[in-house]
DNA sequence: TCCTTATGACACCATTTGGTGTCATTTATA
DNA sequence: TATAAATGACACCAAATGGTGTCATAAGGA
C-alpha cells in the first residue's frame, strides 16, 4: 500500500473506481455486491480494488467465503489538501477583489504623477 | 476543453502534470520554459500541456513566436468538491469525537442499568 | 453429500499513455 | 539577410490500463 499523494490522485483517476467510492461510502461491500452495481466483469472490478486498497483508499477483509471491503478515506486528504493550495486562485470573489485592488493602484499611479 | 470532474482528474492524475501546474502558479511559461525545468523532451511536455488544457486548468496564447501558458485553476473545483464530500470520513479529530461520545454513551448505560 | 456462491489466479487483448526523434514553419535578432 | 530560437506536426514505441474469458478452490446451504 502507498498513500502518497500519486497513488491517490492515480485510484482517483478512473470514474468506476469513484463510483466504487461513493457506494462504499455508503455501506461495506463484497466483491461481487460491486460487480453487479456494474455492468463491467467481476475481474475487472477486482482490478479495480486492488489500485483502491494500493493508494490506500479501502481496506478488505475476509469473512467465510465473502471478502468484505470498507472505505478508508484518510489518504484523501493529501489530494484534498494539494488543490485546496490552489483555492484561492480559482475563487472567483477573491480574483474579482484582486483585480479591483490593481485598478484602485493603478489609478493612484497615474494621480501621483 | 471539457472541465467536468473526469477531465480534471485524469489531468491531475500525471506526477509531471501536477509540478506543471505549480510551475504555472507562480508564473505563466512559454512551452520551452518548462521544458527547461523537467528532464523530457518538450514534445513530451506539449502532450502534457493539450491535458492541462483539455482539463480546462491551463489556457495558451501565442504572442510573436511564443506559446505562453497560464494558470486557469477554477475546473479544479470540482475535484476539490468531490473529495470535500468525504471531507466527514477522514476527519480524525470527528472520529475520535465520535469514539468518545460512543464510549460515554456506553458509559452511561452501563450506569443506568 | 451435492450444488451453488464467492473468490483467486491466469492468460490474453485492444487502446491509451508517456516518451522519443525528425523535419518544417514562423519569428526574432546579430 | 543569415542564423538561432520556439513551435507545430508527425511517425513510432514500450509499458500501463481497463477489459475479457476460463479454470480451480473454498465455504455455505438444501
Amino acid at each position: 500500500m502507498n498513500t502518497g499523494p500519486q497513488a491517490v490522485f492515480r485510484a482517483l483517476a478512473d470514474p468506476t473506481r469513484r463510483q466504487i467510492l461513493m457506494h462504499l461510502a455508503h455501506e461495506n461491500l463484497a466483491i461481487s455486491d460491486i460487480a453487479a452495481r456494474f455492468d463491467i466483469t467481476r475481474t475487472a472490478i477486482n482490478k479495480h480494488l486492488a489500485i483502491l486498497e494500493e493508494g490506500g483508499l479501502i481496506k478488505s477483509e475476509v469473512s467465510g467465503r465473502e471478502r468484505r471491503n470498507r472505505l478508508t478515506p484518510e489518504p484523501m486528504k493529501s489530494a484534498f489538501e494539494w488543490l485546496g493550495h490552489f483555492e484561492r486562485y480559482w475563487d472567483v470573489k477573491l480574483t474579482d477583489l484582486q483585480r479591483e485592488v490593481e485598478k484602485e493602484m493603478a489609478g493612484k499611479k497615474e494621480t501621483e504623477k
